[in-house]
DNA sequence: AAATATTATCGTAATATTGCGATATTAAAT
DNA sequence: ATTTAATATCGCAATATTACGATAATATTT
C-alpha cells in the first residue's frame, strides 16, 4: 500500500492535511522562512544558503508554487520568488478554524 | 536517498515542521476532529467512524501521541484518548508565531 | 482458568518522498 | 551565433510512509 485513502475523509480533511504536509519538511519551512526574511530570492541564494542541491531546492519550490504559497516572477535569467501575502494570510485563518474548535477536556484523561 | 537532511536545519525548523507532517494526514486530521466532536473516544470508535483498519488507526494514534497532542488513559479494556489542552494551544501558538511573521510584498512580484 | 474484547505490535507489500547528477530550457551577455 | 548563467525537469537510488493481516498483550467477564 503507502497509498493515502483520500476518498474516505472530507474535503476539509484533505484540503487541511494537503496544506500540514506541504509545510512538514524543514527545507520547505526554510525556504520560506528566507523568503520571507529577503524580500524576494532567486533560487541560487537558496542553494548557497542551505545545503541542498539546486534540483533538490527547485523541487521544493514546486510544491510550494502547487500550493500558491508563493509565487515566481521571471526576471532576467532569474525567477524571483515571493510569499503570495493573501494565501499566507489565508492558510493560517483555514489552521485557526480548526483549531479554534473548542476542545472539551473529558474527565477520563484528567 | 529518501533521507531528510535534518542537521542542516535550525532545531526550530525542524520542530515546526514535525508538527505539521503529523497533520499531514487526513486520517490524523480526522482522528483529531473526532476526539475533539467526541471529547473522548476508543480506539474501536475510530474504526467504526473511519474506513480504515484496526492496525492502522492505532499506528495513526502513536504518531499523534509522539508530539503529545492526544493522550490516552486505560480504561477498563479500551482506552480513553482526549486531546491534550495545553499543546493544542502551543502547537497553534508555534504556527501562530511563524505566520505572523510580516510578509514584505516585493515589488517583483506585484 | 477460559473465553471475550480492546488495543498494540510485527511483518510485509505497495506507494511516496527525498535527494542528486545529468541534462534540458530559457534568457541575457559577449 | 556562441557562450554563460539560472532554473526546471528527468531518471534513479535510498529511505519513509501507508495500510493491513496476523498475532501478541492486557484486562474484563464468565
Amino acid at each position: 500500500m503507502g497509498l493515502t485513502k483520500s476518498e474516505i475523509f472530507t474535503d476539509e480533511q484533505n484540503r487541511l492535511a494537503s496544506l500540514f504536509k506541504v509545510l512538514g519538511h524543514p527545507a520547505r519551512v526554510a525556504i520560506l522562512q528566507y523568503i520571507i526574511n529577503q524580500k524576494a530570492c532567486i533560487c541560487n541564494d537558496l542553494v548557497d544558503e542551505l545545503g541542498l542541491a539546486q534540483a533538490t531546492i527547485s523541487q521544493h519550490l514546486k510544491e510550494l508554487k502547487n500550493i500558491g504559497v508563493i509565487q515566481g516572477t521571471i526576471e532576467g535569467k532569474s525567477v524571483c520568488y515571493c510569499i503570495d501575502d493573501k494565501l499566507w494570510k489565508q492558510i493560517q485563518a483555514e489552521f485557526n478554524v480548526f483549531f479554534n474548535q473548542e476542545v472539551k477536556v473529558n474527565s477520563c484523561c484528567s
